[in-house]
DNA sequence: TGTCCACTGGAAGGGAGGGCTT
DNA sequence: AAGCCCTCCCTTCCAGTGGACA
């Protein structure tokens, strides 16, 4: 019998972290620190509705990492509570970021309160109609108040107007024996000057709007969490508030500040450190950021990664600005050199707004007077990152062709 | 002062791909 | 099998535009 790989001293690494799940951030604690306000105000709100009356519609605001998700998922927990067989109210949440088409909006609420397996709607193949007319009924069946949170609600608007609103929010005068309340989530200050006047009325009855941590509270909340997370002097004293004074510097974010003591705790766990210090939350803060950017490159649809080579191979080729027209030359190149078919320059120019709004690249609008009026864009990646996305299996018949060399624009 | 460039930004629509209904 | 419906990706069309240059 031999020794197994995993011999027992090969693991070196000490446990620093006592319970994972407390630094996610999904997790909902007991107590949200420094959210007591906004609780209230919710909670006075929406207490109606365990009397089986309808509250007014709740439009919550706040940038990312102040809270609003947990919060909202905090209430829906005590909701339970306090109706825990939902004789009176039920509490939905659906997070349109993941689903964002109004389908799949209704599709995931119908899951949410249709448990016959029989009766359930198919996730795909109905008209919005009939879809809509079923919901309904299944509404009425049940006799009670639903919460329906709509978290990101401003994505929906993006891509698809603000029909679904519509539909939700005169709901009510349809229904005879249920009602509906609809609280939006969302980070943009802008949403409601978004939204059609019939709507705006109707969404934004009630606005909670939600201000970002300070640095004093977000230290508080990462004491807090820490507290329940790691074992005793396990952490340096300078970490929470360090840690707590770089995500206040980047707008108060809680997120990020738990992200950046969770990937500082696991940086020290995996190095065999035998306490967390100002220098994993250091390493941890790169790593972040990197890691952030990679992912999202990573899962760039084909057509983008190639736009986003064109622009790279572009400032590589290039002293004088980088413009649209550049980028699609190039962007021609390439697609017959990997043999992918090349799409319109409309297309193209659409891909690289993406690009500048997941913040690869910086891409604004610029007169050049006689030479006309397009993009202007910027890398805002840097050389670490520039090499992933070149070393991409994707393009490696590039490499064959000296790209660049041979091309007739630059 | 007007012209004109190289697009932008918005709208509308096609068609492929998912799947339900009859 | 034919007919619907919804979504996604893409194309087509077009009016609009900031500023260098004549």
């Amino acid at each position: 019998m031999g020794e197994s790989i995993f011999d027992p001293s090969r693991n070196k690494r000490k446990v620093l972290i006592k319970n994972r799940n407390i630094l996610q951030t999904t997790y909902i604690p007991d107590q949200l620190p420094h959210r007591e306000n906004e609780i209230n105000n919710i909670v006075d709100i929406i207490t109606p509705s365990l009397s089986k009356n309808k509250p007014s519609n709740i439009l919550i605001m706040g940038k990312t990492g102040t809270g609003k998700t947990a919060v909202v998922n905090y209430i829906g927990k005590e909701l339970k509570k306090a109706d825990p067989e939902e004789e009176n109210c039920s509490f939905i949440y659906v997070n349109c970021e993941i689903v964002d088409n109004p389908y799949g909006i209704l599709f995931n609420i119908s899951n949410q309160i249709i448990n016959n397996q029989d009766n359930k709607i198919p996730f795909t193949g109905w008209s919005l109609d009939r879809v809509y007319e079923t919901i309904i009924e299944h509404f009425d069946k049940k006799n009670k108040v639903f919460i329906i949170v709509l978290d990101e609600i401003d994505r929906i608007l993006q891509k698809n107007g603000d029909e679904i609103f519509y539909f939700l929010t005169t709901m009510n005068e349809v229904l005879k024996e249920s009602r509906i309340s609809i609280i939006g989530v969302t980070n943009n200050a802008k949403f409601m000057d978004l939204l059609s006047p019939r709507i705006k009325s109707r969404l934004g009855e009630e606005k909670v709007v939600f201000p970002p941590y300070n640095p004093v509270q977000l230290q508080d909340i990462l004491k807090k969490r820490a507290e329940l997370a790691f074992g005793p002097g396990v952490m340096d004293e300078g970490v929470v508030p360090y840690c707590a004074a770089i995500s206040a510097q980047d707008s108060g974010d809680a997120r990020k500040a738990l992200d950046l003591l969770r990937i500082s705790a696991d940086i020290a766990e995996r190095n065999g450190d035998s306490s967390i210090t100002e220098a994993h939350v250091i390493f941890a803060r790169n790593r972040i950021e990197l890691d952030a950017v990679i992912e999202v490159i990573k899962t760039l649809p084909v057509q983008s990664k190639i736009v986003l080579r064109s622009i790279i191979k572009n400032h590589e080729e290039k002293d004088s600005s980088v413009i649209t027209g550049d980028v699609y030359s190039v962007y021609k190149e390439i697609c017959n050199i990997l043999n992918y078919s090349t799409l319109k320059e409309k297309r193209i120019a659409d891909l690289i707004s993406e690009l500048d709004m997941l913040g690869i690249i910086h891409a604004r609008v610029k007169s050049f007077g006689r030479n006309g009026r397009t993009r202007e864009i910027e890398l805002n990646i840097n050389k670490d990152i520039i090499d992933f996305v070149k070393k991409d299996e994707l393009f490696e018949p590039l490499l064959k062709y000296k790209l660049g060399k041979q091309m007739k624009l630059l």
